[in-house]
RNA sequence: GGAGAGGUGGCAGAGUGGUCGAAUGCGGUGGUCUUGAAAACCAUUGACCUUCACGGGUCCGGGGGUUCGAAUCCCUCCCUCUCCGCCA
């Protein structure tokens, strides 16, 4: 969520952040905002006035009772009441207005850093960097549903069977290998000084609305409406919501967490290759780290976190490239993502893998989540998240890349302590 | 699922209708003392909204009501804890 107070200060900046992000009629809604803020501020000095006298009145009401002056309080009393009636009325005028404020404020997207390239979809993201890993096959090589088939490491129809499509079955060295990553994915963070939460899998409406679920994507979430709670679709929501109405010291900064969780997604899918396999699934797994950074701090780290994630690639050895998704593309609560995706010779495309955004004080400000700062004012912290990393498209792209000419897959190095083998079939 | 208890400031915990944003203790911060530390003592210490400012307003789980006036009374919702039941 926008501060209205940036929008009040920074009102073109804003219209024209919005209009880079495609956002519809971005200068009427903005000037409706102002509006609607303006009349709220207006309401509450008059209602407050209202209020003061009618404190004072009453208070009066207490001491002319015991001094026995009963006519002036009797006087105070009808004011006082007079007053009521108003005031009441006010009130509702303010709530109103604060309601409608506020429904408006949280349709608005954040504004994209100044760093991001302006474009209108996928095709217009910057790739930033890739490494020089190449792979290439000399024989036929078998896509990732295929491969799992075939060494019956994943079974879809099993899945199918237990629960529905996009929810497979893992089995044997397939349950071990991504076992393996997760483990190691979380070693790794740890190594870089994240430190490990397991979440609860399940969180309520508040925690949907921290990290900007809710109220806009509800439909993306699994929602268990008995108890009205929500599957996540990802550990950044349990894991940022852990300090929402957090006032942190600023000494306390920057705050780092990583965390494995499943992910569940609704998201009803497009047909063919897209959500074939690995490629889109109902549950996945994820190793999610998050960071709560001073404002100043915030872009360093997210160039940090990028380059970590991009270190774990080169470890397994995975072609890959740095996209820097463009005003268009980048998600609704972000200012600057980069998204790292990995080639899939066998596909013959690219995989998202991991997604490392900066949403500066765009969930802080939903969150309540501050820290007090030099001066002792509590000021609003800059949230980052990214995966690190996804699982399924990760282990699509190590079937697929590392299938060798007599069917077999190999393992990479760093994994192997984890799996215990260094190849499939 | 059944029965009961309770939700007050960073924490503990008073407060049952009027000067209570709230005693007291702990913790935090600053200071005195000390070579230093501890102890002791003194002072200070909530958040938010609004205002150029002075100031004003709101908040005792959420919402509503009674009253001139509510942390305090009533209704309602939510949450937590304890016991029983069930159970990995």
């Amino acid at each position: 969520m926008l501060e209205i107070q940036r929008l009040r200060t920074d009102t073109e900046a804003v219209i024209k952040g919005l209009e880079g992000r495609h956002f519809a009629n971005a200068r009427e809604i903005v000037n409706q905002l102002l509006e609607l803020d303006e009349k709220r501020r207006a309401l509450l000095t008059e209602m407050e006035q209202n209020k003061h006298a009618m404190n004072q009145a009453s208070k009066s009401i207490g001491a002319l009772m015991k001094t026995g002056k009963r006519e002036e309080a009797e006087a105070a009393k009808a004011e006082s009441a007079s007053l009521k009636a108003l005031i009441k009325e006010q009130e509702q005028q303010v709530q109103d207005v604060e309601t409608a404020r506020f429904d408006l404020l949280v349709t608005l997207p954040n504004i994209n850093h100044p760093s991001v390239p302006v474009g209108k979809s996928e095709n217009d993201n910057a790739t930033v960097s890739t490494n020089d890993i190449k792979v290439a096959f000399d024989f036929d090589a078998l896509p990732h549903w295929e491969l799992a088939t075939k060494h019956n490491i994943i079974s879809w129809e099993l899945g199918v069977k237990l629960t529905g499509a996009g929810f497979p079955v893992y089995i044997g060295k397939g349950a071990r290998l991504q076992r393996a990553l997760i483990t190691w994915f979380l070693n790794k963070a740890q190594e870089a000084g994240f430190e490990e939460v397991m979440p609860p899998l399940v969180v309520n409406e508040d925690s949907g609305f921290g990290t900007g679920q809710l109220p806009d994507k509800e439909g993306q979430m699994y929602h268990v409406t008995e108890d009205n709670i929500y599957l996540i679709p990802t550990a950044e929501v349990p894991i940022t919501n852990l300090y929402r109405n957090v006032i942190l010291k600023e000494e306390d900064l920057p705050i780092k967490h990583c965390g494995y969780t499943p992910c569940f997604r609704r998201e009803a899918g497009s047909y063919g290759k897209d959500v074939k396999g690995l490629n889109r699934l109902h549950q996945f797994d994820k190793v999610e780290i998050v960071q709560i950074s001073h404002p100043d701090k915030s872009y360093e780290t997210l160039e940090v976190m990028i380059n970590y994630v991009m270190g774990l690639l080169d470890e397994l050895g995975l072609p890959y490239r740095q996209l820097l998704l463009c005003t268009g593309d980048t998600g609704f609560t972000s200012a600057k993502t980069y998204d790292m995706e990995v080639y899939s010779a066998a596909q013959g495309r690219w995989l998202e893998v991991s997604s490392v955004s900066n949403f500066e004080t765009f969930q802080a400000n939903r969150l309540k989540l501050r820290y007090r700062g030099e001066d002792n004012k509590t000021q609003v912290a800059h949230t980052l998240n990214g995966s690190a990393l996804a699982l399924p498209r990760i282990m699509a792209a190590l079937l697929e890349n590392n299938q060798q000419a007599d069917g077999s897959i190999v393992i990479p190095e760093v994994l192997r302590p984890y799996t215990g083998f260094d190849k499939i079939g």
